[in-house]
DNA sequence: CCGGCTACCTGCCGGC
DNA sequence: TGCCGGCAGGTAGCCG
């Protein structure tokens, strides 16, 4: 379930060990990865013969700009991986859907159980044409990440991504209180914030002392400002540890490395496991369809 | 406009 | 031992 600082690893690393290479060729195996376009052809003909100038991110989608304006963009869903192979004599993994073969040497695979990942080719707008961006974008996101939402139209609906600039507390605030909404939906809303999935609002929420239901327009300027470092904190934190990798999940980078934020995980997994703070038990209920894990005396 | 529900998928695990 | 239901959850699309 790669999040934020799963998919920031994985850039991190493509950008060390993608950029600068040229898509020579391309082979699709499975067609619903390049749902987007009309066909697997089509999305071949985009990429092949393209060199990748930058790596970059918003929310989870990562970002890579070819020479030409495009962009190929790629979402990992669930359980997608980019893996970086020396040839075609490694091994494929099961379930491998996208094969590029790039120059110089090495290929760069797309490997996705559960097909919920996917990948295509952006083409900027034509001139004149006006993209619509996300009015949580236009709130708070600064000249950068505008013009990357104007690049790449497909992404524009996208919220804040919580390293972007210009990104301050006080913004947030006009944020939280434009919702009625419980604080977990909020936070894992794409279109209001991106990149933050199941597992890091849950941590972030238990850093920040709140709870996941609480409603986001009653928050005092305190609990905001908490919530906000927390969410920085949280997720720089998970960065520098490369990402999580749960027990029954299978998160690696593109050099087949796990993360190992998961050992720092306060309440996410850990029903009935002592709270860190209190030592009270962790709370498992289901919101929203989705498992939320907390601590019901320390978060309020 | 907004919130909530479901479909899309495969692997894994517990229960029978 | 084998089958089957439930669960995992990111996004898009639909509906009320």
């Amino acid at each position: 379930m790669p999040e934020l600082p799963e998919v920031e690893t994985v850039r991190a690393a493509l950008a060390r060990d993608l950029v600068g290479k040229k898509i020579k060729a391309a082979s699709v195996t499975n067609g619903r990865v390049v749902r987007r376009h009309k066909s697997a052809k089509e999305f071949r003909a985009l990429v092949e013969g393209r060199s990748v100038r930058s790596a970059e991110r918003l929310g989870k989608y990562l970002v890579f700009a070819h020479d030409n304006q495009a962009n190929l963009v790629v979402h990992l869903g669930m359980s997608g991986r980019l893996l970086r192979a020396k040839g075609p004599k490694d091994p494929k993994p099961k379930h491998t859907h996208v094969v590029f073969t790039l120059s110089p040497g090495g290929e760069l695979r797309f490997v996705d159980p559960r097909t919920f990942g996917e990948m295509f080719v952006s083409s900027p707008p034509a001139p004149g044409e006006t993209v619509e961006v996300s009015k949580f974008a236009r709130l708070s996101v600064g000249g950068d990440g505008l013009a990357r939402r104007a690049r790449v139209p497909e992404l524009a609906h996208l919220g804040l991504d919580p390293f972007e600039d210009q990104y301050g507390w006080d913004r947030f605030a006009a944020v939280l209180r434009s919702r009625t909404t419980a604080l977990k939906a909020v936070l894992t809303d794409q279109d209001i914030l991106c990149g933050i999935g199941n597992i890091y609002s849950d941590e972030i929420l238990f850093a920040a002392g709140l709870r996941y239901d609480r409603p986001s327009e009653s928050l005092s300027t305190i609990e905001i400002r908490r919530l906000h470092r927390s969410i920085t904190e949280v997720l720089t934190e998970a960065i520098k540890h490369g990402g999580s990798t749960l027990e029954d999940e299978q998160f690696v980078d593109p050099e087949g490395k796990p993360g190992t934020y998961q050992q720092f995980h306060q309440v996410y997994g850990r029903e009935g496991q002592a709270c860190p703070q209190c030592r009270g038990p962790i709370e498992r209920v289901t919101f929203h369809g989705r498992s939320t894990f907390f601590c019901p005396r320390c978060q309020s």
